[in-house]
DNA sequence: TTCATACTTCGATGCTAGTCGAAGCATAAG
DNA sequence: CTTATGCTTCGACTAGCATCGAAGTATGAA
């Protein structure tokens, strides 16, 4: 009847448990090995070898090889942000998964949302900034205030670097663990990596996992998350161990 | 394994081919009925029915009765948005059906894509607004210049209310039948109704089809897609007949 | 009431596509 | 060489689901 381009071809790509559950775990950013995101899958590697190579047909998936070893890994940001828009929605509607894994307390205490911080410490981290003044809210779009810009550069932030770009500093993401914003955004992303360059974080390997060491924790929320800063800061519960 | 929102579960309800064509037809953001959707999809009733009733329970549309009919529609704007995305996505990987209908030259030529013009009537229209200078592109997005705000409220656009809103005024939309850009964001939908109202254009009762009189054509093409305005306007090339 | 239209539910059928066992390559190590 | 590992291909099986005919419900018209 229509022509076009092929909303089902697509939706039918992701539609599959196991091709979801693999996209879902290349969402981090990183390459997998093929026995990785069959593991991931919960299926065994023919059936996964059969997945990824749909995957891969349709440019969702790039490959690299690697001595015996082969690494996939999203094709393309567009992907990326393609799954994260899905699982917004998908949150937003209460389509969840029912079936529960033991990586579930870590992933929902701190994890990687594509890029940037996400979990229990990442809306932490973006109360911590409303209520201490550094970030506002206009039209439901978070902005760095002032006082936000010296304290990020004092953290051995670029900012400058990063207003260069295209993308925005700032961007609020829907959390689907606990329901309220984190921080993303080119901000979003710079301050993961400084956490862990600065030995706060680190990812744990193939999965969207972020360990935060006990020191790291404390100096996240020391940083980012004093109330008494300028303002009275009521504008946000404290949900620090709500679970 | 994991827990989370299921992107597996949205997937598959849009990479059900019939599902896929009754959201593709919604996706001009009206209202149709059941059994138009069931002829737009290319099912009978009875299957139509079960396909809407899926769609409905992951909220994904609403319903409306009205008399003995049931007019169904998308559920939010975020339905239509990753709609949107996962169209995007598809076109540039080249995933497009083959099977082409009648319909295929109008929709070719103009349609409401979400609520704004695109097919090659959409391109011209964000083509001839650059190479008349009323339009310019920062880092990629569009911006309209002050030459282009006067022949806007000249045209009867009401600019200064569509700044007070949280949308953009303009946007980029990657078009899927001609590999260009056409004009999308507020700008872009006011624009299109606003021809709508002129008896330039109007569209069709259940499709995405936009109908435009010889006159309004001509009109649209006279107004904002004279190439001798300001600038030399080679800045793009001519591409209103090349089908 | 009777008939017509719009839509849903039920039941049966048929096909697609995910799944895994077994075997086949490819690369690395001993 | 032989052995081990990582991955792919082949083939067969099976489950799930889309599909439609037939019958059932709801609303409207005559």
């Amino acid at each position: 009847m229509k022509e076009g381009p092929d909303i089902a071809q697509l939706g039918a790509l992701i539609g599959d448990p196991a091709r979801a559950n693999m996209l879902t775990a290349l969402m981090a950013g990183g390459a997998l090995t093929a026995s990785k995101l069959a593991a991931e899958a919960g299926v065994t590697v023919q059936t996964a070898s059969s997945h990824l190579k749909k995957l891969e047909s349709a440019d969702l998936l790039i490959q690299r090889k690697q001595g015996r070893h082969r690494y996939f890994a999203l094709a393309d940001d567009d992907v990326g942000a393609l799954l994260e828009t899905m699982m917004g929605l998908a949150a937003r509607r209460g389509l969840t998964r029912t079936r529960t894994g033991p990586k579930d307390p870590a992933l929902r205490k701190a994890r990687v949302c594509y890029n940037h911080l996400a979990g229990e410490l990442g809306v932490a981290l973006y109360d911590g900034l409303l209520a201490s003044a550094m970030l506002d809210e206009v039209d439901g779009e978070p902005v760095l205030t002032e006082a936000g810009r010296e304290r990020m550069m004092q953290f051995g932030i670029d900012l400058a670097a990063l207003e260069t770009q295209r993308r925005p500093l700032c961007r609020s993401c829907l959390d689907w663990s606990a329901r309220r914003t984190h921080l993303a955004g080119s901000l979003g992303q710079t301050l993961l990596s400084r956490f862990e360059s600065l030995g706060w974080a680190r990812r744990e390997a193939a999965s969207r996992v972020v360990h935060f060491t006990e020191r790291g924790e404390t100096e996240l929320l020391a940083t980012f998350c004093r109330q008494d800063q300028n303002s009275h800061g009521n504008r946000s519960q404290r949900i620090m161990r709500d679970t």
